[in-house]
DNA sequence: CATGAATGAGGGTTCATTCAT
DNA sequence: AATGAATGAACCCTCATTCAT
């Protein structure tokens, strides 16, 4: 329903998810080492393990290698999420939990996030819509979560900020590693950021 | 002593920074409306008011525009920051007034900062380590304008997280307008942020 | 004995024509609208009501498909040329009727006629040599009728001339639609032009 | 004025002509040969003498070549008949004058007529029409050669026919020389067109 | 016989960079 | 110092053809 969007000329549907994974996974390789605009498409190609020419039998441009790299990347986040978020019960501890799996989460796929934060520039204005509902999506996720932690402890406008705050300093353990991992382990990042965040919503 | 690591045909110093100072702010125009590799050297000189001959006198290649435009945009948060932190007497109100002003230079410089994050990691290793510690160095100066002003309530840890989340909140801001900027004018926005981080230091 | 001059890998002759027939109806509408070289196996493929691999069961290159055609519109108007021909009796009248159903023709195949001309040049030298022998047999048609109606008021020569004359013009009629179909009916051009000619073979 | 409608990156309008020209007289060597669309814009390029960044740095696509090349052959078309038909008096002896110099003219420039003929219809929808009107120019301005020349044998409808079909018959010398040149000499041919024509004017 | 996925040579076009003027 | 015409490597993409199923 989604990578459908993108147009192939072949028609087993089955074999356009197993070539597509392929080729998202070549990419994915490829656009973290040197980015998008670096990257030829006989790259992907080759790093897909097919000819140019298959290639485009599963796409009609290079931007569609993008959007489709893009949209699994927020898919996989998606899916993670959702099984870390769903098994909790509704308390402050479930709340560090969820926080924690997102850190790990977070820490696990630094490099792919990356690969959002500098790319989906890229896309098109109406793909890149469509990306970014994604993440809005996920956004509201982790707000929920919040306001069903702790309600007794936070308006809604505190939950939004809150919300955005943990998510964009799970991406800031991964794109300022440079300077943070340096500096603390992973334990002990999620561990301040934890304690500061909570402590304020508690006070 | 940074600029002059671009090297430049043209002997005249002050001409040398007449041009790439035409140069920069072209090159900002062009980057913010399409990205760097979108953008040609062709287009750069043009929006910089000279030839392409021209350009090619006061850079070697491509990139040095890139590197000029970077340093040029952290040169004028730099300048601005100090300005702003460097009067304060240390106190939480002064450390309020800190993070306001580096708040509004934040949604001043939006679209600067996004090129920072689009396209600093295009740059050859050794010239984005040299972009990457101007970066440290602000990071630091936000560590210590804390510890200076509220160094009762906080740990050294706690500082270097607390600076780092002030430093990229001020950019989610930017980055993330299209999702925060719906929801809270700045104000509110800066007032949320404040509230959450400083109650947080003073539980 | 024409057709054969084009290899399939297919045996049953009768399938054979079958799928050819299906495939020339399908380029005709293909060539008309886009010409030759803008046209695609694939979209031959398709517009024939087959597969990529079954049209080449049936021929061996592209050009094939071309040659097919050429071949085919001019076998097309061969039939009813010489339908129309063959049941009149020499007279300056019957020269007058077989010239008008000539005309009639030609405004019926316009878009055939001018596949003939823009494309034909693009089949190989051997081919191209086949198909232009038939077109000269069909002009040769039309000399003899000439002579056989008028043979008093004409020499060979002339014969010669009028046949390539009312050949041409008869295409003209399409080729030149833009101009001459705005400014005379069918039927004013007809009457126009064997005016034109045989009162000058009348003097 | 028209020349112009091709964009070109270069300023200087000298060079601009004298580049083109090469270019149109490399081109017309090649569309003879192999037609426009086996013609590669590399081999356009090597013919005109220079290199494919040069060749582009003079049109925008390949379609403008093909452009700039039937412009230039309507051009000179257009200006040798101008020349041939500005000096008569009008009279029946210097309509068969114009008439002969006009088929000497199409015999001289067979091939380009045949590349009109076989590859205008390239052309975009505007550009095609813009060179169509040129052609209705050259009709229009024998029409009237016509009518001044012989006005009391003929009326404007067959005014209209004659120029068409001098026009045509002027071509026909051309793309049908494998069967006219091998029956014909061109004196004989223009002998026998003439007299067929103005033969039945004259009745 | 029919299918359609796979192939890769080759085509049109761009653009960073150079260098003669 | 300034110009801008020239260059050609390299890019994205197409499409005729093949061949395993």
């Amino acid at each position: 329903m989604n990578k459908n969007k993108v147009v192939s000329n072949v028609k087993d549907q089955e074999l356009i998810k197993k070539r597509r994974d392929q080729m998202i996974k070549g990419a994915i390789t490829l656009f973290k080492e040197k980015g998008f605009h670096r990257t030829t498409t006989r790259e992907i190609a080759k790093a897909s393990g097919f000819s140019i020419g298959t290639l485009y039998e599963y796409i009609r441009t290079k931007e569609d290698v993008l959007y489709l790299t893009c949209d699994a990347i927020y898919e996989q986040v998606r899916e993670r999420i959702e099984n870390a978020f769903e098994l909790e019960q509704p308390s402050r501890e479930s709340l560090v939990k969820v926080i924690e799996s997102y850190f790990y989460l977070m820490d696990d796929l630094q490099e792919e996030i990356l690969i959002l934060y500098q790319e989906a520039k890229s896309l098109k204005q109406e793909t890149r819509g469509y990306i970014l509902q994604k993440e809005r999506n996920m956004v509201d996720i982790l707000e929920k979560v919040i306001l069903n932690c702790i309600p007794e402890q936070i308006t809604k406008q505190e939950a939004v900020i809150l919300a955005n705050n943990i998510f964009v300093q799970g991406h800031m353990w991964g794109f300022r590693r440079w300077i943070l991992q340096k500096q603390f382990s992973l334990e002990e990042y999620i561990h301040l950021q934890i304690n500061a965040m909570l402590r304020a919503a508690e006070k």
